[in-house]
DNA sequence: GTCTATAGAGCGATAGAC
DNA sequence: GTCTATCGCTCTATAGAC
């Protein structure tokens, strides 16, 4: 818990913004004060200014960070070839990564609003990347003919706001296993894009 | 504008629940003071309390109105017979609903973090009411064999999230108009649920 | 790097005059 | 029904001691 003082800077950091999660999280930012991130942290609020600017900058890290992974775990991902695997390869694994990190989740969409303008463009452009991940494997599975999409960009949201509501019940040890919901998931996802 | 004193009980009462839902919808609940929903409405923070006796309840009243808005739309809408048209009846009615109230709905999803826990298990019945509509089309749809639905709950939280989806990104005058975005998710919900 | 202390501001809600 | 004024409290961020 509470320590008296000294120099923690390399534990302490990775605590600020894992106690920041877990209460922007269950709160929502507006409503977390910086004293209560210190008290889980088990610091003094002034001690959190040496490692974030400000409140703000805190949320952003918290966000960009989130994206980041996202993209980088996207990249080591292997794709299979057609259309048809790819999706399923999209779908298993969009539920898979952001079933392992609701907070994060929670967060990078709830708190949008909250950025500051500056910020706020970063984090949709990183946004933007990762839908254009999906619209790109439409596009494939259109003019190979093994899609009926009238509208790529619209499917591509239907089908990432779909998957991304499944971090609103899911929970590990449920009535379905992870790979079950994946199979559920993958199989409504196909039929809803295929001729 | 601002006023310097005098009775308005009934033009004022909607303008405060008109002001909360706007600066509700555009900054989040923990974020506005009451003070800044005086000022949109043009009057003193104290005024507020003959309308609202708090600021948790004015929250409430905007997320309850709408739910029951949303319930009494439904009843009003005449059902068809068949689970394929009820579908289509279903997912067209939810766009179409929610894409009139953009802020109500934003509200109804964005801060029931925020409700007191008695008003959270209110508005959670409500919703659960709704989703039962949806859920029970999809149940008769497969004992009819029209539908290939392996869990009708997660079917039924799977399509709500992906229509309610709409709201982020449709804009009345648009690159298409309501009834051409009814008509491509009428078609994708179909297909994903059809056996 | 953390502490204590504090500046400067804003908050929700209430009281009492009109 | 609205105003002004205010209570008691919390907030972010900074300063300076250790």
């Amino acid at each position: 818990m509470a320590r008296t003082t000294g120099s923690h800077s390399d534990i302490t950091g990775p605590r600020v913004r894992t106690a920041a999660l877990k209460l922007f999280a269950q709160h929502g930012f507006a409503a977390v004060s910086m004293r209560q991130i210190a008290r889980e942290v088990g610091v003094q609020a002034g001690a959190l200014y040496n490692y974030t600017p400000d409140k703000q900058t805190l949320l952003f890290d918290l966000m960009n960070t989130h994206m980041c992974d996202l993209l980088d775990a996207r990249r080591k991902n292997v794709v299979p070839d057609s259309p048809i695997a790819r999706l399923e390869n999209f779908t298993r694994f969009h539920i898979r990564f952001h079933s392992q990190r609701p907070e994060e989740v929670f967060i990078a969409y709830m708190e949008l609003r909250n950025l500051a303008p500056e910020n706020f463009e970063i984090i949709g452009k990183l946004r933007r990347e990762y839908e254009d991940e999906l619209e790109a494997i439409l596009q494939q599975g259109q003019e190979l003919g093994d899609f009926a999409v009238p509208d790529t960009k619209i499917a591509t949201l239907a089908v990432i706001a779909m998957l991304t509501g499944v971090n609103t019940w899911f929970q590990e040890g449920g009535r379905l296993s992870l790979d079950e919901v994946e199979q559920v998931y993958a199989d409504m996802v196909r039929k809803a894009v295929t001729a």
